[in-house]
DNA sequence: CCAGTCACG
DNA sequence: ACGTACGTGACTGGA
């Protein structure tokens, strides 16, 4: 018989702060339930256990001796995101067929320590994994530690512990009371740290051996000074660190025989939580999950949900079951779902405008290549509104959160599956934001993606082999100063002829070595010449990889590129570009802005260009409501010089270039969730400086300063904060302990609601140029989209229409409380459009 | 596959 | 005392 005896506790604290937090959409923490379910499946395949027993502290525990809960009184309490996971993990590990052990008046020690005295007797093996080390004095001829530490596990039996420190397992206890130990409040004997314990313990066995002969020993007079003084503070540590074998349970290893799993409480417990890698690791039958999907939905719901009860259950919306919901099968085919009956359909019949539903429009409309017309809703579109920070849109995934039984056939769960989404969707008010922008979006962007832009590959060539060249020159300079050729691209070479040969002064450092980062080398730039060597070449090789050779690789046969617009990627409800990224062609510097010549017109046509000016800052003053920043949009001077007036308390004429550049950058900072440091660190001025312009910013514009606290304090209290159109996203760091991950969480609160509200505002503008520009029948495709800038593709002879169009449908796409201006210009090539 | 870096709004 | 502005994607080096 082998007995697994897991000390729960530790094992939670290592997988809690190994593991980056992680949480399901309810909010519900899930990090360290995570990191314990690796590490019981690879103990359990590991170890092949035939009982597995796990020990946990009670929360409230009535202590041992009196000294001793003074003691632990000082140790630090649970961090609230670990302490609601523990409840979870019992219970999973109950449903995984183990005994889960909790014992008033004893710690988990204790537990492992009486188990492991329990196999000792019948010689059984008793493998204990555990996360510290304060076991290894339960090491015995059947009992054995296996430690999981952050690097590698290391598993300890008799032998391997005289080895590591040169005295029995039993004697570790003697050590321990010795040196003493921090983290579990034992105070030991005040200076001897490790080494002097281990060499004590090793020649003289005990602590009472020692006090035996303190005086004929062969110490130091300072040693046996600290020893002497020290005596009853090792007596009681001895006393403290000692394990219990006798805690009130069953110390035959034959009653902790592992169970069968409980797979439909595993399916539901692990669906809940959002742990679907598991359902598959452990093998659960589909019957299971099937099973678990039907049950109603069960208490596994965080506290935050139950301090705000959703509204009493109103009558959700029933889909219309004469209303096909369509997805497109293997092979091309089409299946539809309708009135409960499952069918192959012909792509043509989508293109009329009867009401019908769809399994993500987007690839539809791309793979099917033809019009999709008259829809309703979309599931991934929907699954993607409902959680924007899921990374996994797919049927079987989505089936698994929404617990939908995967059917027979893909036809019917997407008609499942929908009648679940869209009742979501209505509850949390965002059906408009589906039907009148998401879907409608679709359309959009896949005709974006087909028409693609052209690109002149010669010019694109020839500037490429310049920047190479110019690379290669940069090289062999930077060889020369540092004395060697190295290869300037590893981080870690730089940093070491940087820091090291050349004994430069290094700033902050990275997990890995030296940071060497553009803002650390500038600080050393008077320095040594190498700096601005390195920073050219980088900046050559990043223009020539990513944009030349990278643009290069993706021009397709017909001479332009075709990016893929993603819909369902961003947080914020932006839209992503990917292969190629098309949302970063340089244009900060004047060497990377000359990669926009490259972007041009077809013969015959021209670009038309327009964006948005300061949209998010006017979302900010509408949404705020704030008089002064209202005004200040409504007066018609720059938005930033008018700040600065206000600011700084001068008149427009009076704004020095200096201030202009302070309000500059604390608008930009407002909308990010402004701190003081970051602000000082990006306008090069002292800490008490920055924090005085936010204050007086804030002041300036009170109404602003209301907002984000509302905004903040409404993220709190929902779990989520919300754009002009619904738009939702979940903020699981608002609940955190963390101070810096809370701090994370108020400034994604403040800034979602204004960048998504700019994305809502051009996606609806996107979609209105669209259509205005096929009803007018003009010769002008959209192509591009860069967040507030929208391209279009016109005809020479219709340029100037499409460009007083595009900036129309753009200007009129929201009606908010200041103007909502854009600049429209038109050119052969991007560079000369914008 | 991750970390570091850097391009954009 | 700590860590520090929001949202993306691509490339490189190195475990």
């Amino acid at each position: 018989m082998k007995l697994l005896a897991i000390d729960g506790n530790s094992i939670m604290n290592r997988a809690f702060y190994g593991i980056r937090l992680l949480s399901n959409k309810k909010g519900v923490f899930t990090n360290a339930v995570t990191g314990f379910m690796n590490i019981y499946l690879k103990l359990t395949e590991k170890y092949a256990p035939d009982g597995v027993a796990v020990a946990f502290d009670l929360k409230a525990p009535t202590f041992r001796h009196k000294a001793y809960s003074e003691y632990k009184a000082g140790r630090k309490k649970m961090p609230d995101e670990l302490a609601m996971q523990m409840p979870l993990i019992k219970e999973l590990l109950k449903a995984l067929g183990t005994t889960v052990i909790e014992c008033e008046g004893f710690e988990a020690d204790d537990i492992l320590g009486t188990l492991a005295d329990g196999c000792e007797a019948v010689g059984s093996t008793c493998i204990i994994a555990t996360g510290d080390r304060d076991s290894f004095q339960l090491i015995h001829c059947h009992t054995f530690v296996h430690l999981a530490s952050t690097k590698e596990d290391v598993f300890y039996d008799t032998a391997k512990i005289t080895e590591v420190y040169g005295v029995s397992p039993a004697a570790m206890l003697e050590v321990k009371a010795l040196m003493g130990d921090a983290s579990d409040n034992i105070p030991g004997v005040p200076g001897i740290g490790e080494k002097t314990a281990l060499s004590l313990i090793q020649k003289y066995g005990t602590i009472e051996n020692i006090y035996k002969s303190i005086d004929t020993i062969d110490v130091t007079k300072s040693v046996r000074d600290k020893l002497i003084n020290g005596k009853e503070s090792a007596e009681l540590s001895r006393m403290l660190g000692k394990i219990s074998r006798d805690a009130p349970i069953s110390k035959k290893p034959g009653d902790y025989l592992l169970k069968p799993c409980s797979n439909v409480k595993l399916a539901a417990m692990l669906t809940e939580l959002e742990m679907f890698s598991f359902i598959k690791k452990l093998g659960i039958p589909q019957s299971a999950i099937d099973e678990a999907a039907a049950l109603p939905p069960d208490d596994i719901t965080t506290a935050a949900e139950k301090d705000n009860p959703e509204t009493p259950a109103v009558q959700l919306p029933e889909l219309d079951g004469s209303v096909p919901d369509y997805v497109s099968g293997e092979s091309g085919k089409l299946l539809k779902y309708v009135n409960g009956t499952e069918s192959e359909a012909d792509i043509s019949e989508l293109a009329d405008s009867s009401p019908k539903r769809t399994f993500d429009i987007k690839s539809m409309l791309t793979e099917l290549d033809c019009p999709i017309n008259g829809v309703t809703f979309d599931s991934t579109l929907a699954a993607y509104l409902l959680n924007v920070s899921s990374s996994d849109y797919r049927l079987a995934k989505l089936c698994a959160e929404y617990r939908v039984p995967l059917g027979s056939s893909d036809e019917f769960t997407v008609h499942e599956l929908n009648r679940v989404l869209n009742a979501k969707l209505a509850d949390a008010g965002m059906t408009k934001l589906l039907e009148d922008i998401e879907i409608p979006l679709a359309e959009v962007l896949v005709s974006m993606e087909k028409e693609g832009v052209e690109i002149d590959r010669d010019a694109l060539i020839a500037f490429g082999k310049r920047l190479s060249s110019e690379a290669d020159d940069l090289a062999q300079q930077i060889y020369i100063c540092a004395g060697e050729p190295f290869n300037i691209g590893s981080p870690k070479q730089l940093g070491n002829i940087l820091f090291e040969k050349l004994g430069l002064p290094h700033g902050k450092k990275t997990k890995t070595g030296y940071s060497t980062n553009a803002e650390t080398l500038e600080e050393l730039a008077d320095k040594d010449p190498i700096i601005d060597l390195i920073l050219r070449w980088r900046s050559v090789t990043k223009l020539d990889s990513t944009y030349a050779q990278g643009l290069l690789k993706e021009i397709a046969d017909d001479g332009r590129i075709h990016t893929t617009f993603k819909q369902t990627e961003t947080r914020t409800g932006r839209i992503s570009s990917a292969e190629p990224n098309i949302q970063n062609i340089p244009v900060r510097t004047e060497l990377g802005r000359e990669f926009r010549r490259f972007f041009r017109a077809k013969e015959g046509y021209t670009l038309v260009d327009a964006d948005y000016s300061q949209i998010e800052l006017r979302i900010l003053a509408h949404m705020s409501d704030d008089r002064s920043m209202i005004k200040a949009f409504t007066s018609g001077e720059d938005i930033h010089t008018v700040t600065a007036s206000q600011v700084f308390g001068v008149s427009v004429d009076k704004v020095t270039p200096e201030m202009r550049r302070s309000a500059k950058a604390v608008n930009f900072g407002i909308v990010y969730g402004i701190g003081a440091f970051s602000l000082a660190k990006d306008i090069g001025v002292p800490l008490p400086e920055a924090d005085r312009y936010i204050r007086s910013y804030l002041s300036t514009y009170a109404g602003v300063d209301a907002f984000m606290k509302r905004t903040v304090e409404s993220g709190k209290k929902n779990g989520y904060v919300t754009t002009m159109w619904g738009r939702r996203r979940y903020i699981p760091e608002l609940a955190a302990s963390n101070k810096t991950v809370q701090a994370l969480g108020k400034r994604m609160a403040m800034n979602t609601p204004v960048q998504g509200t700019a994305a809502d505002i051009i996606k609806l503008a996107m979609i209105r140029v669209y259509k205005r520009l096929a009803e007018e029948k003009l010769d002008a495709k959209l192509i591009l989209q860069v967040h507030d800038e929208l391209i279009v593709e016109a005809r020479e002879d219709c340029a100037e229409r499409a460009r007083i169009i595009v900036a129309e449908e753009m200007e009129n796409a929201a009606e908010l409380k200041v103007p909502l201006t854009v600049d429209a210009k038109t050119g052969k090539t991007w560079y000369e459009a914008h």
